[in-house]
DNA sequence: TTTTATTAATTGAACGTTCAATAAAAAGAT
DNA sequence: ATCTTTTTATTGAACGTTCAATTAATAAAA
């Protein structure tokens, strides 16, 4: 059976298996022995590819925030307009592309951050894309606000598009990834009005 | 050392002490052993009194949903005012209540949360609770908005909700209460504000 | 003396990891 | 072209550990 050049065949098997391990039964009850099963292969093999659990466990959360990385930067190089609204819009599509919000992903998502709690590396992975997203937003507000108010319009956006994720992973029918779009959009261009930015420049100095 | 009347007493305490454990090294390592050990008994007494470790888990979340509950409640049943803004403020303040936030009823929570995806019981107690949220929400939108808008107005505002307490039960410093409440608030302004509500009209039929 | 409250020791199952064995594929030798 | 050796990929069983639950024993209170 063995053919060479199985590695990079393998890992890549197994990191979906942990993600449709975690959708079905959870990051509890995801065992060694139903990742492999769920792939195909021998539960040894993932200590052998991957240094043990915990490696697999981190190569997947990997996997899934790069994934989320590249779908923000697919959209956003594709902009013919460089206005902060549009970036920022691009920002919000990322976020709930097609391969993201759908079933295991979602989950996994989920799962890994309640866990990066207390996992050192996980929580250094999960900091390092938080502080991207937020850093991002920030940027883009600040261009047609001063920095305060950029700050805390970043800081409401962020939780608006986690908050529609969690939800969204909770429900049984999974995230309606269009809904959410909808509000996160409208959510926007209530914080880009100039109504808001002169009525909110007057509240946060 | 036995004296009568213990039953209530001590879960109070194994309670408080899954809070605490969870808070400390997370559900996946809040062993009987190391939450008996923190409320100072033995593991014995968990199965005693709860029938096992999932009847303790059980408990802890229904304590958290009612202490949430009750939070809100108390701070509606004092409004004198009885606006529809002065509603939607006292569930936002009851969501930020001090007891709540504070870290390991926090931690706790969206330990359960991730966890209730794939336990009946605690999805359940979870989809009570969201459902109660929405209504409340949505019942009070109503009372100055055509039902479409009303609906998403309390989709989006229970997201703003959740993703503030996501983020700040992840980032170490623990959730700065005040900052979430004010950023609530300032989407809730937006939310009733007339200009919103007759734009909305015409993109949300 | 019976009941209530609790513990300490024990049990059996489940888990992740390790390791020797195996078999196909590739490389080298004839 | 055929045979031999080495390398790569993989398995399955065994090991040690950890956990939740159970049990028998103990001690205070009623």
């Amino acid at each position: 059976m063995p053919k060479v050049g199985m590695e990079p065949i393998r890992r890549q098997q197994l990191i979906h298996a942990t993600m449709s391990a975690i959708d079905d039964v959870g990051l509890a009850e995801a065992t060694v022995l139903r990742i492999a099963r769920h792939a195909g292969v021998s539960a040894g093999i993932i200590s052998h590819y991957f240094g043990g659990k915990d490696g697999l466990l981190e190569a997947t959360m990997r996997q899934i925030l790069t994934d989320l990385s590249n779908a923000v930067a697919a959209r956003r190089r594709i902009l013919t307009d460089n206005s902060p609204r549009a970036h920022i819009g691009a920002i919000i599509e990322g976020n709930f592309d097609r391969t993201q919000v759908t079933g295991p992903a979602a989950k996994t998502w989920l799962a890994f951050w309640a866990s990066s709690m207390h996992k050192p590396m996980l929580q250094r992975l999960q900091n390092v894309n938080d502080r991207r997203l937020y850093t991002n937003l920030c940027h883009q507000f600040r261009r047609v606000m001063p920095r305060p108010q950029a700050r805390n319009a970043a800081r409401g956006l962020a939780a608006m598009i986690d908050g529609l994720w969690l939800r969204g992973a909770l429900t049984p029918e999974g995230l309606d990834a269009e809904q959410a779009r909808t509000l996160a959009h409208a959510y926007l261009d209530q914080l880009l009005s100039p109504e808001t930015v002169q009525k909110t420049a007057q509240t946060w100095v």
